[in-house]
DNA sequence: TTGTAAGCGTTATCAT
DNA sequence: ATGATAACGCTTACAA
């Protein structure tokens, strides 16, 4: 009975008796003759018309679609950016398209250049790396892109960025404060953006700080739980004494370390205090529960989200403006890791 | 210098002296004389062309998006299927577009109506709720759903489920064969797909089973900790005994009342053994561990794509085939929540 | 107020 | 093998 394809605007246009012009002009609410969009409304509803999203997007060069490119969407630092993200571009009218890149930087190149398919209006990029190629794609890229983490050059794109030296000293002055003086450092690989400002950060912060930094305690691996349980192993298997404080690079090598602390049969927080990055859900759930620098993953999903949405908003004809940066606060969220209430040092030596 | 519109194949065209046929034989592989070809690809590549998606879509009538919607990403368990999803659509060269529809059915409706406006060839979704609305927006669906979860009438669409009542079963039985026989049950809403399942498969299961299911030990509240921790407050205040086995409808719920427990100086599993439901991330980080029951959401999200794409590949003129049901058996994921290797009852009677 | 027609960037069908 | 041209579904001058 009904026709086979859904209809277009000159399926309505025949049913109703006007132009094509007519339709979409109802469609889109310009100043019709009352009766014209009666019949227009009429048979768009009776055969349950649907604009095309993609015959509207070719002539008005705006999809509607934004892409969001992380790592791995199931690194839980992501996750906390994209949930802040989706809502808002939902309510600003615009689809999310999601990446997942994988390790390979690669793909990320790939991503930027992949806006010249003109698929999103704009991309919110968490690059794990940044190579020159990079910094190349973004001063050519064909849409308005937002960085999360650390640019060299902040002329090249809107960029939202956190003080991970801050958050590693406020760790350490933590740590100090609980008198722990032999601080380990457990970091993802330094290569990486957030990898080599944790490094740089824990080297100058316990230089300030005038804290030794024993040999074989700082040790480099992978953002997961086996470098946290791994390098507590070697540690512990090592002649030098065992650190009383592990600074870990992120919440899941935290994670790690305490399994192979509770292995080893050391105390948490009595033998050693285990401070996390990035205060992800896990360190709420973990046993004990962890001490973490919060680097505000949150709020950085929702300010990239923003510096997108304006920028799309405004794109008057005018001069782009310039790119913006904001910086989010790190925090420390402190719980039981590090001896919130009670510090039980019972002296045992188990091994 | 260079023309400020990205190029078309009309500027590769003049810029190699050739028709925009040829173009777009050459960018597609058609046989083309030599020469031609050469020009065709130089040009392109002198002036950086990169094609246009949309322009591409309303031609071929494909997008090369796959839609994945769900309630909340941030539940692991959507996040689970789409760690699984995501990688399957790349590597067939779509895109994923992910909608995070909340707790509104009507929003899930807006989402299998919005495939009409052709922003994706197909949808994979996890209805919260099935309405007839939603049954009706299947039926008139514009492209090929798959739905994750059960549905009433196997006829609609492809269909991806998991055993619920089975995995309630395993629980059972487990926490039977650990001598267990009060068992309390904490539910999220009842009213919603897995809720309803949840319920059913608990009545029917401590019936077979020959389990009592005492008077206030059967609690509904929502899919999140606050309700976990509130049913196990609520059953330690009432005069009945507390039960000694708790099966909580997810592991969100289960990690609220380990807390609650806790709180409430009761051991687990001494006191009470505790299992969740999902086998999320957080059950394995959790204190103690956590038993949970797979209703592997992985592997139903990797059933998903592996179904919708064989849809879409296979979309010869002829009839379409029939919706297909693909099941997932349910596992038990033992851990020391319900006392792996050592349960030791040290009479203690903290309170 | 309305209709005709051009154009968005492709692909594909015709001739040639 | 190649070029002119129509078509995908829509928006928007421009005419009437």
């Amino acid at each position: 009975m009904a026709s086979r394809t859904s209809p277009t605007i000159t399926t309505i246009a025949q049913a109703a008796g006007v132009s094509i012009a007519s339709v979409s002009r109802v469609l889109n609410g310009l100043p019709v003759r009352a009766e014209t969009e009666r019949r227009v409304l009429d048979a768009a509803d009776r055969l349950g018309y649907v604009p095309n999203s993609v015959a509207r997007s070719l002539k008005s060069a705006r999809t509607h679609q934004i892409a969001f490119a992380v790592e791995d969407i199931g690194n839980p630092v992501y996750l906390a950016m994209l949930r802040e993200i989706q809502p808002l571009l939902k309510a600003a009218g615009y689809r999310l398209v999601l990446h997942s890149t994988g390790a390979d930087a690669a793909e990320e190149i790939e991503v930027l250049r992949g806006l010249g398919q003109r698929y999103a209006d704009g991309l919110i990029i968490v690059p794990i790396r940044v190579t020159p190629d990079h910094l190349a794609e973004l001063r050519a890229a064909e849409a308005p892109v937002v960085v999360i983490g650390s640019l060299p050059d902040s002329g090249l794109a809107d960029n939202v960025r956190t003080d991970s030296r801050r958050g590693v000293e406020m760790a350490l002055r933590h740590l100090a404060d609980l008198g722990r003086r032999r601080i380990g450092f457990i970091n993802g690989p330094a290569d990486t953006v957030p990898g080599h400002a944790r490094s740089e950060a824990f080297r100058s912060g316990t230089a300030r700080a005038g804290l030794a930094v024993a040999d074989g305690t700082v040790h480099e691996g992978r953002f997961d739980r086996e470098t946290g349980a791994e390098a507590v192993h070697r540690m512990a298997d090592a002649p030098a004494p065992m650190p009383d404080a592990l600074l870990c690079a992120n919440d899941l090598i935290a994670l790690g370390a305490l399994d192979a602390l509770r292995a080893r049969g050391l105390d948490v927080p009595g033998d050693v205090a285990v401070v996390g990055m990035d205060d992800t859900d896990l360190a709420a759930v973990s046993w004990p529960p962890l001490t973490s620098v919060s680097l505000g993953s949150a709020e950085r999903g929702a300010h990239a989200a923003r510096l997108l949405l304006d920028r799309l908003g405004a794109d008057t004809g005018a001069a782009p403006s310039a790119p913006r940066a904001v910086t989010v606060e790190p925090r420390l969220i402190v719980r039981a890791s590090t001896g919130g209430a009670r510090v039980v040092d019972d002296g045992s030596a188990a091994g």
